[in-house]
DNA sequence: CTCAGTGCAAAGGATTTGCATGCCG
DNA sequence: CGGCATGCAAATCCTTTGCACTGAG
């Protein structure tokens, strides 16, 4: 989706809930966007550095409610990224040592599967289902390098 | 898993950290035991209110690092339980309505395809995968129920 | 114009830390 | 006993709130 698009779609979205598009919604839609990935809020701070903090934490509260913008809860905090709205579903990767989050898609059959297990799962427990969480915790190749490397430079030091 | 070898067990586990397992410790474990579903903190503390909050929050951190307790990340908030050690392999249901969490278990057969799911997503993009999380969000019985009596309300004033 | 959004500063909560004391091993 | 764990209070960090001012529609 072009950035364009996406501030069309975002205006849409934000009107839609009697919200207005200002220039500081804006810049937290294009910092999202840019970054390609979760962005974590201590990250959002940092890369917003001229905007008010209460203002960043009180627009991105009115983002995901306006359902611009995800909020996803991981073992090392809060992230916040487009919405599926904008990205599709998807899932996420995280690295257990460096607390990156990507994006990923399953195949279209993968996914099918999952959301029979949810169906039939949910059905069993009386539940009604809205979404699934379905993320991959490990480790990503630069941090496997990097322990692999370490564990190398120890074992030699014997 | 009994009360007894669950303290067995987690003395154990301490120990091999060189942790000692204090009455405080005991305490806390008591209580996730009870509990029988993931707790969260705030409601750890309501629980525990005569043990120092500070060592609550340096027990948990001790009680993790020794693998005898889980911390959970939800929307919501933190969340702790037993660990799989204990529990043994399980999912989430998250209530978004109420929060509550409860443990749910996967069919054999529904496990398997997860992780075949899992370890084919992991080598297409380089990672070493180490666990996955596969929660299910959305509404639980009494909630359901509570929002249609809700919505039957509604209609009749009209 | 008018009201929702902003920035600033202060309040409020949650979590962590320092230090003297207690208790597990 | 010796050192890790505890309790308390203070410090710190994160998030929310109040209020006067600004800007979007």
């Amino acid at each position: 989706m072009q950035e364009n698009d996406i501030h069309t779609k975002a205006g849409i979205l934000l009107n839609g809930a009697n919200q207005r598009y200002t220039e500081g919604r804006k810049r937290l839609i294009e910092t999202l966007y840019r970054s390609g990935r979760p962005v974590s809020i201590h990250q959002i701070l940092d890369l917003e550095p001229d905007l008010a903090q209460s203002s960043i934490y009180r627009n991105l509260d009115a983002l995901e409610q306006s359902k611009v913008i995800d909020r996803i809860a991981l073992k090392s905090g809060i992230y916040y990224e487009l919405s599926e709205l904008f990205l599709g579903h998807h899932h996420h990767m995280v690295c257990l040592s460096c607390d990156t989050v990507i994006d990923i898609e399953l195949s279209a059959t993968d996914e099918r599967v999952v959301d029979r297990i949810l169906d039939n799962t949910s059905r069993i427990h009386n539940f009604v289902p809205a979404h699934h969480i379905f993320d991959i915790q490990g480790f990503c190749e630069s941090c496997v390098l990097e322990i692999e490397k370490e564990a190398l430079a120890e074992g030699e030091e014997r």
